[in-house]
RNA sequence: GGGCCUGUAGCUCAGCUAGGUAGAGCAUCUGGCUUUUAACCAGGUGGCCAAGGGUUCGAAUCCCUUCAGGCCCGCCA
């Protein structure tokens, strides 16, 4: 069983009614572990569904969480923000009503790509809303038992006057430089760094926040949570997830949630990504060169508990190959392979909306990125493709969508990830280049042989190659005379293709300019 | 120190949430075709499944111990 499969089977063992919720904080650009949790949260969403359970997949906005520092991608005005939350800080583009809006339109439309599509929850507004309220009390008044909870778990000091809420401070509106010091209910006293000291009515709504460990638990109650994925980070003893799952059940009475533990995904060569540390792929260009069902298969087909690496080098070349594959196979027009496990269901899984009836239509993936080299819009890339005959010349609109999609995608990945040896440039005008006399040879005889070829693969490749074995020049010569005209480089792709899909009329010309 | 993950062919890994004759891709070798670049097709070579113990008729798979590597442990996926 997929193991999607089987925590939908173990939550619905429990109940019927589940609500699967993620958190993630939009305080920089979405990154890859975010993709994972949300993945994950999906798979499990979507399971739950399939086998008749009332669920409801919710993502909850930490959009009231302070600004921790200035990120990298800041500039270092923000510095003056630092503390404040994120709902109140300005948008850094100014179009968005502010910092947290700015990421969180983003963000959803990363997550609508993926085909992900959560009922959105701000924590912004369910403080202003004062339906924290109740839960702030609960906390207030069992400070000790947190406290106690705290110190015992995760083996941390706490501050003698320590209270369980951190007062958003009147004068400067920061939560991270109050100091809480008597509570009395209904007021909280605090004293601010900025030199305000003064007490907040806590059953007047927005004035403060539940640290992290305690707001945690606190929604799960709130909002009837019994389902979410958490990162290792949290996982370790004495973390979140342990103080989490305690205070929700002795402070809030409330049974925890289910709470996948997910490892972390890391980059091929550069250990876990950070989003503070300033990663070397973000998850926007991580969603950028990757298609979004392949996206989806890379988190399907790895268990949650296992890292994932992912190789934006060639290896996500070859990780498409492996989804078109998978998809070969749904279609049983590959034979499964041994150790191929549960491809149906992974395959599903990784379909952003609707599972296609018929088989897409396939096109080798470094096809494309050779193409998208040798064209620079998908028009041309699909003029040529429909030159060669390499698409029906009835070609469907899902296909082609399907496909222009991808060729945005390689075009990202040559642009930023790709490794050199597979970038080129058909170059406009005849580089400066000084052939050999052999390889003005081939390309004398080569002008004379073109206007007769069959402008297919073969016949070029036959051609060139006949060339150099009657003047008994070197194969390797007599190819590299060819990338040298049209590229400026020795090695190019594979020859009788490339040529094929650059027009026969430009070859020849070009050739013809080379041995004038 | 603690937690989690990993250790299977030369390399990258699947198989371990169904315990039942060890799998894929790449590399290599042979042939098709003296065919550059990660070319294509057919076939071959190649593994004491990290080590040791246990459960079992049977273990890469379950349990225990050890060794090695990675990540995480204020906030962070």
């Amino acid at each position: 069983m997929h193991w999607a499969d089987v925590l939908a089977e173990e939550l619905l063992k429990k109940q019927t009614k589940h609500v699967l919720a993620t958190g993630i904080t939009p305080s920089g650009p979405i990154h890859i572990g975010n993709m994972r949790e949300i993945l994950t949260t999906d798979a499990v969403y979507r399971c739950l569904v399939e086998k008749g359970g009332d669920a409801e997949f919710i993502y909850i906005c930490d959009d009231y969480d302070p600004l921790r520092k200035v990120y990298p991608h800041l500039p270092s005005s923000y510095e003056q923000f630092v503390g404040k939350p994120l709902s109140e800080i300005p948008c850094p583009c100014g179009k968005h009503t502010s910092y947290a809006d700015h990421y969180l339109v983003s963000f959803l439309g990363s997550l609508h790509e993926i085909g992900v599509n959560p009922q959105v929850y701000r924590a912004s507004e369910m403080y202003k809303k004062g339906e924290y309220n109740e839960s702030i009390q609960i906390a207030l008044e069992n400070t000790d038992k947190i406290r106690t909870i705290l110190e015992t778990l995760s083996g941390r000091q706490m501050p003698k006057d320590w209270l369980p809420y951190n007062v958003k401070c009147e004068t400067c509106g920061r939560l991270s430089t109050t100091h809480p010091s008597l509570y009395e209910y209904p007021m909280v006293e605090y004293s601010c760094d900025c030199g305000h000291t003064g007490e907040v009515d806590i059953r007047k709504s927005g004035q403060g926040k539940l640290p992290w460990r305690v707001d945690w638990p606190a929604r799960w109650r709130m909002l009837g949570v019994t389902f979410e994925p958490c990162g290792k980070d949290h996982a370790t003893v004495g973390g979140t997830r342990e103080t989490g799952a305690k205070i929700s059940e002795e402070v809030y009475r409330y049974p925890h949630p289910g709470l996948l533990v997910y490892e972390f995904i890391m980059l091929k060569g550069q250990g876990a990504m950070h989003s503070s540390k300033g990663t070397a792929v973000s998850g926007e260009e991580m969603l950028k060169m990757t298609p979004p069902e392949v996206l989806r298969f890379l988190i399907m087909r790895n268990q949650p508990n296992r890292h994932i690496v992912f190789d934006s080098g060639l290896g996500l070349l070859t990780l498409v190959d492996e989804y078109d594959k998978e998809e070969e196979v749904y279609f049983g027009k590959e034979a499964e392979t041994k150790g191929m496990k549960e491809f149906k269901k992974i395959y599903e899984l990784s379909q952003p909306y609707h599972i296609p009836k018929t088989m897409p239509l396939h096109l080798p993936y470094r096809h494309l990125v050779t193409l998208d080299q040798i064209a620079k819009t998908w028009p041309e890339v699909k003029e040529i493709l429909l030159r060669t005959g390499q698409l029906p010349k009835k070609l469907k609109k899902d296909d082609e969508e399907h496909l222009m999609q991808r060729a945005e995608h390689v075009r990202f990945w040559l642009a930023t990830f790709a490794p050199d040896d597979v970038k080129f440039e058909v170059k406009i005008a005849l580089p400066k280049i000084i052939l050999t006399p052999e390889q003005e040879t081939v390309l004398y005889i080569l002008k004379e042989k073109i206007p007769d070829l069959t402008w297919e693969p073969e016949a070029i490749h036959n051609a060139i190659y006949e060339i150099a074995e009657e003047k008994k020049i070197p194969i390797k010569i007599a190819f590299t005379a060819v990338y040298q005209v049209l590229l400026g480089q020795e090695k190019g792709p594979r020859a009788g293709f490339f040529l094929s899909n650059l027009e026969k009329k430009f070859v020849l010309r070009r050739v013809t300019e080379a041995v004038k």
